[in-house]
DNA sequence: AAAGTTTATCAGTTTAACATGATGTTCGCT
DNA sequence: AGCGAACATCATGTTAAACTGATAAACTTT
């Protein structure tokens, strides 16, 4: 039930590059470390989300990934959208043609839950969980902090998409 | 998202028994046939419903499957509980060490959501549902009694021939 | 007891998601 | 220009869910 795990990265994963704003671009080995998953898989992950116009990706030294927009203009829906779309509202017991016009014996009484959800995977922003709960964001912020081997990193250069 | 194919063909095939109840017990092919989906496939996932005590099953002819219980006591979590169970109520991202102690970020606010997803599973019952549309009730049922006709099977209740 | 109907079960295929390893591409630095 | 760091991509492997076909077991009727 719930997200596929691929979409599950792909919030964690926003989160944690949108908790190290301030410290620029975070690299997929340092998000692999927070999340316990394969470096190449979230890359791949991570490059759908670019393509989306969700992150921005730089190569090179200094490079990794960067919101493309203010947090406060990110919804979930958005973050999870490129793995499972949210507006296909599916019916609960999996019926192709049911709708408002034919439903299906539990459509009404599933519709009003279903929108429920759907309406705060649309309404909440990254910013609002960040602020929500600032120990874990600053929780994962050191996490990538300490993977950071050196003060090597320097600020950033141009970005592409 | 929402629900696998394997549990929303268990919902879907327990609202067709209990949609059926006056006609006796529902064969596994007239099942397959309303859901559009494979004899064999479905008659395992039902046979999970038995062993879960959701189901009874009769063999040999005049057999099939019926309710375990009335309808009114029996509730969407449990028909959908052997398939994905509802109480692991998952972390939104799938942190494993998440939860009310070391929340990840979303957790406060995705809770909140999930809980009224689970409280709708836990409190609707099968019997709400098929009062709830009778439309939808009767087409199922309609369609399990001609498949019946086109294989002369005996009335339940009746003595033939 | 035999025949026919229906569920139960087993062995295998297919498909898609998830994961891994190797290699290519772009960039910053010297 | 050349090196190394980092993302991008490709080819392949692994795994679980979905599905299929064949056979066994249980039951009803005759």
């Amino acid at each position: 039930m719930w997200l596929s795990s691929t979409a599950q990265n792909s919030l964690h994963a926003v989160l944690c590059i949108a908790g190290s704003a301030d410290d620029g671009p975070v690299r997929v080995d340092e998000i692999a470390a927070v999340l316990g998953r394969p470096r190449n898989y979230l890359s791949k992950t991570l490059h759908t989300l670019v393509r989306a116009g969700v992150l921005l990706s730089t190569r090179g030294p200094t490079g990794g990934f960067q919101l493309a927009e203010k947090p406060e203009r990110l919804t979930l829906a958005r973050v999870i959208a490129p793995f499972e779309p949210v507006s296909e509202r599916r019916c609960l017991v999996g019926r192709a043609t049911c709708g408002d016009a034919h439903p299906c014996a539990a459509h009404r009484r599933w519709s009003t839950v279903a929108a429920n959800v759907e309406k705060f995977l649309n309404k909440t922003t990254i910013a609002t969980l960040l602020s929500d709960n600032p120990r874990a964001t600053r929780a994962s912020r050191e996490m990538i902090r300490s993977a950071r081997l050196s003060n090597r990193r320097k600020p950033h250069g141009s970005v592409k998409r």
